[in-house]
RNA sequence: GGAGAGGUGCCGGAGUGGUUAAUCGGAGCAGACUGUAAAUCUGCCGCCUGAAAUGGCUACGCAGGUUCGAACCCUGCCCUCUCCA
């Protein structure tokens, strides 16, 4: 039973595993395996695409392994050179720690908190003098850093490549060797860095770790990975509309990449699914509704589902208006300047636009002039979901 | 240190003296349509003023200058890239 749980657990919603065998072997010993995982206290939101590597460790934390979760808040002020812009700035030691507390309250709604040991990198780079650094660079030359694709790629089209950038792998290495981990997780983007890690161990003597990655998720623009900076992204720890709403908006041939990375529907049903999405007997919002079902399912409860659900019929679907709206502010001036007020538009001018675009609508009126003015207790609706109730 | 190329709006990327608030693509927003907040189509997409045509302000790395007029020309500075040393 537990050699088909991990069948499993090895196969789907995996990119690549550096030697299974020896990963194989290390799992066969009964050992307690030490699974790496490091973050960047720079962004501490976590969205569906990191939450498919989160799910691995959770799966692996079921099989009675230990997680280590590595704060980086060295590392954070380099910068992964997987993002376009080089210089970040350097964030304050509070920062830091308020960052990875809000990280890892949603780290812990995806994995067990019992059996996670967490470590901050200042532990060990703390105490690093630059002859340490100078030990470590040594190690590795500058062509076996270029034959990072990212590295290689922007060197051959003359964009800038900031030294510390280089140093960013070899601090993450140097993290799997300070907590002797037996297997880092993280998405397929992260290889270079990863086998950097293993490279180092091998040189200091201890056993080199193993390599899981999984697929970067599509974020919601439905053709770049799932990333904040590209603001394409759904994040664990939005409230359960939001999530169920963003969900429904992706495009249908994302579905079942979601629904095999982020969710447990058994494979023989995603099969079906798609079968039945091909013969088109099944309408593609119908998936996506189960969907966004299992996800706000699992981030939150049934109940929050259920709800967010019917919100979004009613309110999308049926177009009725939602039964809780925010009051907004006081009434009495013209519907441009109170759009505005209540950051329903970021500047009068966006304000008219929607206002003649049609897209202002006030107690099932649709607004056409931009200086109508706001009575009491209205409903005001611009575009198709947001609402405010004048007071 | 030398030679050359370049820095444009959220991003990519045109533009080289007036008709440029700046072509185009992407993102975003809105409308229509729809089996969906999918796809598709259309429109919008610096800020302020006005019902509106309009008008004003801010903007093309930074600071000055030439000119009736500059993103575009000149000078200095800052930054990036390439080659040479």
């Amino acid at each position: 039973m537990k050699t088909a749980n991990l069948d499993y657990i090895l196969k789907r919603g995996v990119a690549e595993i550096l030697i299974k065998e020896e990963l194989l072997e290390l799992l066969r010993s009964g050992r307690k395996l030490r699974l790496k995982e490091g973050f960047d206290p720079s962004f501490p939101d976590i969205h569906l695409g990191h939450m498919v590597a989160l799910r691995k460790l959770r799966q692996f934390q079921e099989l009675g392994h230990q997680v280590v979760l590595i704060v980086g808040d060295w590392t954070a002020q380099i910068g992964d050179p997987s993002g376009v812009s080089v210089t970040r700035p350097m964030l304050s030691a509070e920062k830091v720690k308020a960052n990875a507390e809000t990280y890892m309250k949603q780290f812990f709604k995806v994995v067990d908190k019992e059996k996670t040991e967490v470590r901050w990198q200042s532990e060990w780079f703390g105490k690093f003098t630059l002859a340490d650094v100078i030990k470590l660079t040594s190690k590795f030359t500058v062509a076996q850093f270029l034959a990072r694709e990212d590295f290689s790629a922007r060197y051959a089209a003359g964009r800038p490549i900031a030294i510390t950038e280089l140093l960013y792998p070899l601090l993450q290495a140097y993290d799997s060797l300070a907590v002797q981990a037996d297997v880092e997780f993280g998405g397929i983007d992260q290889k270079f860095n990863f086998l950097v890690g293993r490279e180092l161990q091998g040189m200091m003597g201890q056993r080199q770790q193993q390599c899981f990655m999984t697929p970067l998720l599509v974020g919601t623009d439905g053709a770049h990975k799932m990333s904040k900076s590209l603001g394409n992204y759904i994040g664990i720890d939005e409230p359960p509309g939001e999530i169920y709403g963003k969900t429904m908006s992706i495009t249908d041939s994302l579905i079942l990449q979601y629904f095999e990375l982020v969710t447990d529907v058994p494979d023989e049903e995603l099969e079906q699914f798609k079968k039945q999405m091909e013969q088109g007997t099944v309408n593609p919002m119908e998936l996506k509704k189960r969907l966004a079902r299992e996800l706000v399912t699992q981030l939150y409860d049934q109940e929050a589902a259920l709800k967010a659900g019917e919100h979004f019929e009613k309110t999308v679907q049926k177009k009725e208006t939602p039964a809780e709206i925010c009051l907004g502010t006081r009434s009495g001036c013209a519907i441009q300047d109170y759009l505005v007020e209540n950051n329903l538009a970021k500047s009068k001018g966006e304000a008219k636009r929607l206002i003649l675009q049609g897209a202002v609508d006030a107690g099932g009126q649709r607004i056409i002039d931009a200086n109508w003015i706001v009575p009491k207790d209205v409903i005001i609706r611009v575009g198709k979901r947001r609402y405010v109730r004048s007071t």
